[in-house]
DNA sequence: CAGGCACTTAAGTAGATACTTGACTTTCAG
DNA sequence: CTGAAAGTCAAGTATCTACTTAAGTGCCTG
């Protein structure tokens, strides 16, 4: 992977520091500048300065600068994005299983109980 | 980040790939081998195969050798845990961009038309 | 049981990453 | 105007990562 970065690959690369998360996790509640970002860690302001930028060019974070501050604030829309290519997968995955089981079911063959919880919150059509 | 490797660091770090979310199309579409899964790509088998242990250790993905082949499956459970951590974010963020605006309006300020769409689908209390 | 198939492991490498320090640039307060 | 505050830019460095090739290991098939 050398090549071409598309908006998931920065997301989750984005997503994949502690750090990052932090600051994600700050911003769910408000808006805030660098600094205030900085200061539950012991990095230099650089360095989380460094971690924005990494957001802002995922897309999950916009920033504004406004005098000599800039404010920093999360974009639901990205995270939605985000959480729509895992939930199609999974779903995708799910409803395959399910269909497995109602024909394994028909068959009159037992299901392995570790997954029938899944099975059994189905009443479609 | 060079310390505790999280679950969620794993999870992110392992769809942060291109290749890695090309495997989970893939399995999201049924389970597959691992040289089923090296075969649309032009990479050795060998490394497919360490995708797939990324994949593992991140827990999205469950394998069980079969004889000589691996049969490797998708996790629903732990997409749903990435999806949650994701939702709680965005839906915290949501709520108090949401409880902001009904206090602008309160006060009869205008509202940035550019984020309205959330605000009318709120009829809460 | 010989040979092959499907991985697995190991070692090595080029290219990212996360951090640091230090030098600016802007803005704002006095 | 002066200086401190809040960022920003630029190197430089220690790790990490994704890949490769080469050499196993274990399980079938003929």
């Amino acid at each position: 992977m050398l090549e071409h970065s598309t908006e998931l690959d920065r997301a989750f690369h984005a997503l994949a520091d502690a750090t990052r998360r932090g600051i994600l996790e700050r911003l769910s509640r408000g808006p805030a500048s660098v600094s205030e970002l900085a200061k539950p860690y012991a990095s230099s302001l650089a360095a989380i300065q460094q971690h924005v930028q990494v957001l802002e060019a995922s897309g999950l974070v916009v920033t504004e600068k406004r005098g000599r501050t800039r404010e920093c604030r999360i974009s639901s829309d990205a995270i939605l994005r985000v959480e729509h290519w895992l939930s199609e997968r999974r779903q995708l995955w799910e409803r395959r299983f399910d269909q497995l089981e109602r024909l394994l079911e028909g068959e009159g063959n037992p299901v392995d109980p570790k997954h029938s919880k899944s099975a059994t919150k189905k009443g479609k059509k």
